[in-house]
DNA sequence: ATGCACCTTGCCATGATGGGAAGGTCAAGC
DNA sequence: GCTTGACCTTCCCATCATGGCAAGGTGCAT
């Protein structure tokens, strides 16, 4: 897709295409400030070259390894810094890793309890049901 | 607590004492319909007896489960519905389960990825970083 | 009567995302 | 030239559960 002869720079349309990344969150983005301004035909519309796009890759894909958007600020920080130490960015991987686990931790808690409780309801037409009785309050 | 020799019927904050809800989501619970609109006083103040704490209790219970307020509410219906089959109540807990399941490993794919990286980063004074390789799209 | 703890409503914020409205722009086809 | 449709702009609103704050009324004890 890139390696077509595309006519740079792109309206921002493309530039969501080229990217995965929703041109409403584009938009988004260069409001946090995580892209910069870029220029701007005299109609208004936004002007997008390779870098950006590039940026956009790179917001998108730590997007999808869940990193919040304050994080991905300074990952994208460090990205452009060539005097960065990769113990600053592995330190904020550590740290989002370590808020996965504990996320996990706690939904896996709340399947265990769910599951043990499912498992004791007979989940027929009678109203008995020990999921009920532990949500009313009745631990047995 | 609730054996101690309380006047019911008694105000939000005991309300919310009493059931570990904060007051502003016992509000919020009777603007969704999921806490029946309790009498008032002259002054305006709500006026809460055991059943409505009961219910608060419930809803926190469920919550502490990961329910949503959409499964809540059917799941009160279901609890106050004598002719309730428990197999509705063991349906919707059993389709919150599977939801927990689907995002429980999304997120521990993204700690697979996540550790990983970490796992080949130095982590040292240099810029060389195979976790922003991976964000800027060089896949190793 | 003063003060303090409590209550009321209403608005705003979170975080990342989508939806939609109202209006301007551009290129292609007639 | 004019229409049409795809695209762009900004702005506002909604999500979901929760908290914060502000302005103002109430109830009780000193």
């Amino acid at each position: 897709m890139n390696a077509a002869a595309l006519a740079w720079p792109v309206n921002i349309g493309m530039a969501s295409r080229l990217s995965g990344v929703s041109t409403k969150m584009v938009r988004h983005y260069e409001s946090l400030g995580l892209l910069p301004a870029v220029g701007r035909t005299d109609a208004g519309y936004r002007q997008y070259s390779e870098p950006e796009v590039h940026t956009l890759r790179f917001i998108k894909r730590a997007r999808e390894l869940g990193f919040s958007m304050d994080d991905i600020a300074e990952l994208a920080g460090l990205w452009h810094n060539r005097r960065r130490a990769s113990s600053s960015v592995r330190r904020i991987a550590q740290k989002h890793s370590e808020e996965l686990a504990q996320r996990i931790e706690a939904m896996q808690a709340m399947q265990r309890t769910l599951n043990h409780l499912i498992h004791c309801c007979q989940g027929n037409d009678r109203p008995d049901c020990p999921i009920l009785d532990d949500l009313a309050g009745l631990r047995t």
